[in-house]
DNA sequence: ACGCGGATGGCCT
DNA sequence: GGCCATCCGCGTA
């Protein structure tokens, strides 16, 4: 396998906007203990605190959101519709509400596992195309919530060499607003705060193209 | 190529 | 009691 290094957790204590874009290349390795699942992050939606309407911290520090008012670098993982989970990963300052949504990744080893996983429809490509199918094609759930994504072994966060530089030669990050979540309001609903590698195969959905 | 609705349960008012 | 940071399958073209 290639060598990952782990995140350094001092990026993940910056702004959520920049990085949900520095996530962009970086992989998650998810080890159940039945063989490795590592996934490639091609899209991700920044979440802010109460102020952002959208955000899951709105009604302030809950028994759900607490996580997300922690230190950076730990999973906030939640169930949505009642049947689906989502992972995101904690970033901002210690006492402050913030996260990146992980919203697709693209399959680089168990793949099969995660067909598997997952039913075994569709392309390779769009297997964890998008927030739910990553976690079921990973095996996430609400037991890993609040895991150190740096340290635990379960469930981890890396990227291929150090520093923010990780997309390809050629890949572009494109930005757009974030989905699912016109209830929030124009103000918020419209911000370009969901980021994803242009063009990329294993995107839950296109960005919508500029004006 | 679309649009629509059902599944399903935790969370907040 | 109402509302979801979703997905899939079915219907009409």
């Amino acid at each position: 396998m290639t060598p990952f290094e782990p995140l350094d957790r001092a990026e993940l204590a910056g702004a959520a906007t920049d990085v949900a874009r520095n996530l962009l290349g970086t992989v998650v390795v998810r080890d159940d203990g039945a063989g490795l699942r590592v996934g490639r992050i091609v899209e991700t939606e920044a979440y802010g605190g109460p102020e952002d309407r959208a955000s899951h911290a709105r009604a302030g520090r809950t028994s759900r959101t607490s996580i997300m008012f922690g230190p950076a670098g730990r999973a906030y993982v939640y169930l949505v519709y009642g049947l689906h989970h989502c992972l995101n990963v904690v970033c901002g300052a210690d006492g402050e509400a913030a996260a990146v949504l992980v919203r697709a990744v693209q399959p680089i080893a168990g793949i099969e596992r995660m067909r598997r996983a997952r039913g075994a429809a569709g392309s390779d490509a769009k297997v964890a195309a998008g927030p739910a199918r990553l976690c079921e094609a990973l095996g996430i759930d609400r037991s890993l919530d609040g895991l150190d994504l740096l340290t635990d072994d379960r469930l981890r966060l890396a990227a291929p060499g150090t520093g923010p530089a990780r997309l390809e030669p050629g890949e572009q990050v494109v930005v757009g607003p974030r989905v699912g979540i016109s209830y929030a309001g124009p103000e918020w609903a419209t911000r370009p705060w969901r980021f994803g590698i242009a063009g990329h195969a294993a995107l839950s959905r296109p960005f919508p193209t500029a004006a």
